[in-house]
DNA sequence: CGGGGTTTTGAGACCGGTCAAACGCCGTGG
DNA sequence: CCACGGCGTTTGACCGGTCTCAAAACCCCG
């Protein structure tokens, strides 16, 4: 069971190298250079988890993209998130011991595998580990109270706008260009992910590009004018504004945490 | 510190009492007598904590309604959640050691406080406890996976009459009655939640209420066919059906978790 | 060179948002 | 006790952003 971790080029990580992915400084006090995580290839269109299958491993993505989805009682997908490098897959299958969505790649992807179990043990002996799971399930959770958010106000440009920018920024992170990538998905599915149609997407798309505020080919993207697509709104809500000023103000007077 | 439970009525609880509050049968091998936890009182409007203010504790409310709300750059709120009896809150804050909504009681509300530091030393020593924090979070993740479902696929009237099918469910396992119960928020309050105007709710209960799927009366609900409120749904995507059933249907073919 | 999937673009319909007015509820104070 | 004022709600008329449906262009790959 133990392996030298070059074995096949590069299918084993150790526990500092996972919390490099995640980009969290884990002080590893761990010596963990015997305790490897396995990593499993999985080429485009592939499934890394199904819904209803039952959860026993946490994925780490280390390179490659994919896509998680809900599917509804007719079959019909919504798309939740474009995982990639750094990010966690799985954890919505830890509550009902089965996986609630569907991870699919969205190119050829390179994962590592956490057995929960394993995970869950390793973290009673090491807290800062333990403390690392919780960052990154909570991390989760306010990524997509941002979408919430993103879906209940915003209008379509705005949204776009946002997913454009947002990509931008992942890309930066990894040591791509940030002014210049290339969509894996369809727009199909940055449709679904963004609460919009296809052709919503592409028209806005063609618009930016009219604009001068991207470049688009196909699925190459080229940011011309970041500033612009950051500040970009639409005015949904416009009335609700002057009342909420009001009561922003207000909102530091007291936090009332009662007497603790 | 050491405090008798029932000191001016009720303040403190004890590890089994949270558990059961959480509906997790958390096999309580902890003789927790002695382990207790503090109960907060707030009135309505009072807030729990806000956003920026500094992380140390989730919450887990025992009775009463609150909301949680995001503010973005112009004041705006938008609504998160309805939390309830037995729902926790402040997990969004662990990540960046600041919580990053808002927590505002509809009414006045009890509610207990878990020290996070003091949570996750707990956890180390029981495991089922951890389990547990690992299965809260995973259930609010999935909760908030349903909401973008929601809001990127269906349609108004599907959104209101999912909403309050969610609400009479919520009010039968408090032992309410699920066929009449009253509204703790306002139109505006259920609009944002549901990506919605106040007047698109207004009109959409109006609507309800002359086909006889429900009466109204300010904020005092009866469900009358709750049929077909699970059931409503509108067609916004009618075309993508055909293709991805066609889908479904080659999706149990491989699951492809490679060779583990 | 052909064929399936993806993308673009157009024309029209409709849902839901916007603006506006009136009503009801309720606590406050004259 | 009633008048007043604030807030939430309802309802109407209108408008506009998105969706729908359709067709054509495009790309990739065999």
């Amino acid at each position: 069971m133990e392996a030298g971790r070059q074995r096949q080029g590069r299918l084993w990580s150790n526990l500092k190298e996972v919390c490099d992915l995640l980009h969290i400084p884990a002080a590893c006090s761990v010596n963990s250079e015997e305790l490897l995580f396995q990593h499993v290839q999985f080429k485009t269109g592939q499934r890394i988890h199904t819904i209803g299958q039952i959860f026993d491993t946490l994925y780490i993505v280390n390179s490659g993209f994919l896509k998680t989805v809900l599917i509804d009682e007719f079959g019909n997908e919504q798309v939740l998130s474009f995982p990639m490098k750094g990010d966690m897959l799985g954890v919505d299958g830890i509550h009902t011991r089965h996986y609630s969505s569907e991870a699919v790649a969205l190119s050829d992807c390179d994962v590592i595998l956490l057995p929960f179990k394993k995970l869950t043990a390793l973290g009673r002996v090491h807290p800062e580990l333990e403390h690392l799971m919780y960052g990154v399930m909570s991390r989760e959770l306010v990524r997509e109270q941002a979408m919430i958010g993103m879906l209940g106000a915003l209008s379509a440009e705005a949204r776009v706008a946002r997913f454009l920018m947002s990509l931008a920024e992942r890309f930066a992170q990894m040591g791509y260009s940030s002014k210049l990538f290339n969509l894996r998905m369809t727009r199909h599915e940055i449709g679904s992910y963004l609460g919009l149609t296809l052709e919503t997407v592409s028209r806005t798309l063609s618009a930016f590009n009219e604009i001068g505020l991207i470049s688009v080919d196909q699925r190459t993207i080229g940011i011309k004018d970041p500033e612009a697509l950051k500040n970009l709104r639409r005015l949904p809500p416009s009335r609700t504004r002057a009342k909420q000023q009001a009561a922003a103000k207000v909102r530091n007077s007291e936090t009332a945490l009662a007497t603790l």
